[in-house]
RNA sequence: GCCCCCGUAGCUCAAUUGGAUAGAGCGUUUGGUUGCGGACCAAAAGGUUUCAGGUUCAAAUCCUGACGGGGGUACCA
């Protein structure tokens, strides 16, 4: 089930307004633009507004005042408008009707899960790609940010209409399969007391040598003496297996799931590489020299290097690029699995690529505009008022799991969803652990608690929680307010999946908390002295909850019953 | 040098993407429950949206140029 955005009713109804004034001949002929309809910030401007009229000033040579004043008694009738009325300098603003507003919490707790669904993706299948961090370590704190933007976004626009898939893109191949099997089987070495030396560029975490103590106690010697490369090898995959295991389950502690996960190796073992490079050949964008293998495109300020000479990196395992692996994978999103479009989250430290992977893709044919990048800004974790620098190869970082240890999920994710994605994000983490109950999701979720609480308490009087009351008897202005914020989810859904913004959810989410607060400031919802008005606030209750947790579960937050 | 992001209340950030009188939280000050969960609510104070031009009926939002902060610019991953 779908709803269409009020404010996306309305605007039709006062572009039939305008086509009306047409028609009887108050206005001349003209194209009718897009009608921008928005939710007034002031209430002696109604429920919603549009400027319109101001824009066909110009056009029509005519005040937009009076053009307002020509297209508002045109608008037709509509049991959802109460009034519409024209201000200057020019905007037609529409009021809802009250009655028909209060019918609305009916259907809203109707559509229970589904209040909020919008058309906007009509269908479009798309990819979502996001963590894929590297398997050669624990998952970071610095990827919280791209697994919860990744996740939400997901949900929006699953909500948006759009077929969505979630995946996750494995690295491995290339040279960190040597330089993480190497690691392991130094340290696996040091076990048995024999001697194999550490890799130059080497990961040198505590992780490492756990995984090689675990190898050792389940393999034996047996990497001891085989072929030293093979034994590199063998351990580097099993070494990433396990750590796959160990994100797969961290990111379940952030009740992130994915559909599919994507390894970079089987492009190469499918023989897809060789068939990209043929077509990049063929279109005359690949080049030699130097000893390696560059890609040139006029798009493009500088070749890139697709494989690298054998001089620079002796491995051969080692010589394809992201690059290469990147021209695969576009392929294998778009023509190969045929998604209609590949998002990929990530981080702004790797917007210089984003340039690279369009050209690539115009170079094999495939329309750049299917592929689209999402960069958030980075995140700087803070302890003890100072910065935590996190980096993987030096082995000096939080992992995702201490923070949610420490944290738990809910803050996390409601906190990365708190900002624009354009935005640096600090994340403190004392703040963070130390005085957690102050975070804004608590917020949240103490409005749909406090609910579940006048719920029990509403049975505990003898009410029938699923008995529906009269809605016409929601007639409070704070009972309406509610309402008018219920009724906003659709469109905030709308936008949020059309501009890839899912922080919309949780200032939604913050201020539908905020309106339900002060609906209960005003209006006692159970009271046996007037039955029929409780079961109606219940009703209204019920939709509110219903809402709330349906906003927590688009951003990944879990809705509960008690606190 | 070149490219990308940011600059909004004391602090951290919103602003349905170009609309009307720029909003929340935290912090500060002052109030509120012989009421369904006070993890709540109300009021006050706080602004030349960094600066200077420009486009537009209309700019925090778009363009140009400064200034300040962050990131990127490898045969790294």
């Amino acid at each position: 089930m779908t709803n269409l955005p009020l404010r996306e009713q309305l605007a039709e109804l006062i572009r039939a307004g305008l086509e009306r004034a047409q028609a009887a001949g108050d206005l001349p002929a003209f194209d009718i633009p897009d009608v921008p309809v928005a939710p007034s910030r002031h209430a002696n401007h109604g429920d919603y507004g549009s400027p319109v009229c101001l824009g066909l000033a110009r056009v029509l040579r005519r005040a937009p005042l009076h053009i307002a004043e020509t297209v508002a008694p045109h608008v037709p009738e509509s049991e959802m408008i109460a009034e519409v009325t024209v201000a200057p300098p020019g905007f037609i603003n529409v009021a809802l009707d009250q009655g028909w507003m209060a019918r609305q919490a009916s259907v809203i707790l109707a559509a229970g899960e589904t209040w909020g669904n919008v058309a906007a993706g009509a269908s479009t299948r798309v990819q979502v790609e996001f963590v894929s961090a590297n398997p050669t370590g624990p998952i970071t704190v610095g990827s919280a940010r791209n697994a919860v933007i990744g996740d939400a976004l997901a949900s929006v626009l699953e909500a948006g209409g759009y077929e969505v898939a979630r995946e996750y893109y494995v690295n491995d191949a290339g040279a960190k399969v040597r330089s993480f099997g190497g690691s392991i089987l130094s340290r696996y070495a040091d076990c048995f007391g024999a001697s194999i030396p550490f890799p130059e560029k080497g990961y040198p975490g505590d992780y490492v040598t756990t995984l090689a103590e675990r190898l050792a106690e389940s393999a034996g010697r047996r990497y001891l003496d085989i072929d030293r490369d093979q034994a590199v090898r063998e351990v580097a995959y099993w070494g990433m297996a396990r750590v796959l295991e160990q994100i797969e389950d961290d990111l379940a502690h952030l009740h992130i799931h994915f559909d599919t996960w994507r390894h970079e190796k089987d492009f190469y073992a499918e023989g897809l590489f060789d068939e990209m490079l043929d077509k990049l050949r063929a279109g005359g964008y690949v080049t030699e020299y130097d000893g390696a293998t560059w890609f040139q495109h006029p798009d493009l300020e500088k070749d890139a290097v697709l494989i690298r000479s054998a001089e620079v990196v002796p491995d051969p395992e080692g010589r394809p690029t992201y690059l290469a692996s990147d021209v695969c994978y576009l392929w294998d999103k778009l023509i190969q699995r045929a998604f209609d479009r590949a998002i990929y989250v990530w981080g702004a430290d790797h917007h210089g690529d984003v340039p690279r992977v369009q050209a690539a893709a115009q170079a094999v044919g495939v329309d750049p505009d299917r592929l689209i990048f999402v960069l958030y800004q980075m995140v700087t974790l803070m302890r003890g008022g100072e910065e935590v620098r996190m980096s993987k190869s030096s082995g000096d970082f939080v992992t995702l799991r201490e923070l949610i240890d420490e944290v738990g999920p809910d803050p996390i994710r409601f906190m990365m969803l708190t900002r624009t994605m354009d935005v640096t994000l600090d994340f403190d983490l004392d703040l963070a652990v130390e005085q957690s109950d102050r975070n804004p999701v608590y917020y949240v979720q103490y409005a749909h608690t406090r609910i579940a609480g006048v719920l029990r308490k509403a049975a505990e009087e003898g009410f029938d929680p699923q008995t529906d009351g009269d809605p016409a008897l929601l007639t409070h202005p704070t009972e309406l307010d509610l309402i008018r914020k219920m009724l906003a989810l659709p469109e905030i859904i709308d936008v949020a999946a059309r501009n890839l913004a899912p922080h919309h959810l949780t200032t939604y989410a913050t201020e539908l908390a905020a309106q339900f607060h002060a609906f209960y400031r005003d209006c006692r919802i159970v009271d046996a002295a007037a039955p029929e008005l409780t079961r109606a606030r219940l009703l209204l209750a019920r939709a509110a909850k219903s809402v709330l947790a349906r906003v927590l579960h688009l951003i990944g937050v879990d809705a509960p019953e008690r606190m």
